[in-house]
DNA sequence: TGCAAACCATAAC
DNA sequence: GTTATGGTTTGCA
């Protein structure tokens, strides 16, 4: 059985699915109707869902970590993410992507690199990327460093990468995978933004 | 800038 | 199997 749990933080919404007590799905957005219907449109396994309305502590735990990543804060949680019944290449760059640390960016084609494979098939894992915002697809933009697309709508992709901000000013790798991955201040990717 | 062609994993037929 | 589809990239005018 799937459980289902949304929740609002101020003002916006947050939406969790859990199997076994581990993550099959989240969401978030600024009403609640939207929100829920993204998850529920979405759970990768054909088995009987339910809704609640009270979390449970577990659930509450993560929706309070998913409020903090919305938040461009840090968290030290780890997030238990059920991922078994995903493609190979897919796991890969969502783990890859979730090595990208706050205050930073890197392109479709760095990950690309580091994890083998096309660009077009990182811009792919993102597009249905299951665990938004714990796999922080927004931190992923085009080699141009302009921003690409983003299943929530570029505003949200960029009021994010604000919220994130923390004044780095040049590049550095991260080891993920025994590869590394070159990532760039946010700021290259709101350089001419209002 | 703008356009065309190459790129490559998935999902849908 | 085969084809269509992208949150891309690069090269070239």
């Amino acid at each position: 059985m799937i459980e289902i749990y949304p929740q609002n933080f101020d003002g916006t919404w947050f939406a969790v699915a859990l199997l076994d007590r581990k993550i099959v799905r989240s969401w978030f957005g600024s009403s609640e109707a939207p929100t829920l219907k993204n998850v529920l449109d979405n759970l990768p396994f054909d088995v009987p869902f339910e809704v609640f309305h009270e979390p449970t502590t577990h659930a509450k735990n993560i929706l309070t970590a998913l409020k903090s990543v919305f938040d461009g804060k840090e968290t030290s949680q780890e997030l238990p993410l059920s991922t078994t019944h995903l493609p190979a290449y897919t796991k890969k760059v969502l783990k890859t992507t979730m090595a990208i640390p706050i205050g930073y960016v890197t392109t479709y084609g760095t990950i690309a690199k580091a994890v083998g494979g096309g660009a077009r098939a990182v811009g792919n894992a993102m597009a249905t990327n299951p665990y938004a915002p714990i796999v922080p697809c927004h931190r992923v933009v085009k080699s141009d460093f302009k921003l690409g697309g983003y299943g929530g709508g570029l505003k949200v992709k960029v009021d994010f990468l604000k919220r994130e901000k923390r004044g780095f000013s040049s590049a550095t790798d991260v080891e993920v995978g025994g590869a590394l991955l070159r990532v760039y201040p946010v700021e290259f990717a709101l350089r001419d933004m209002a």
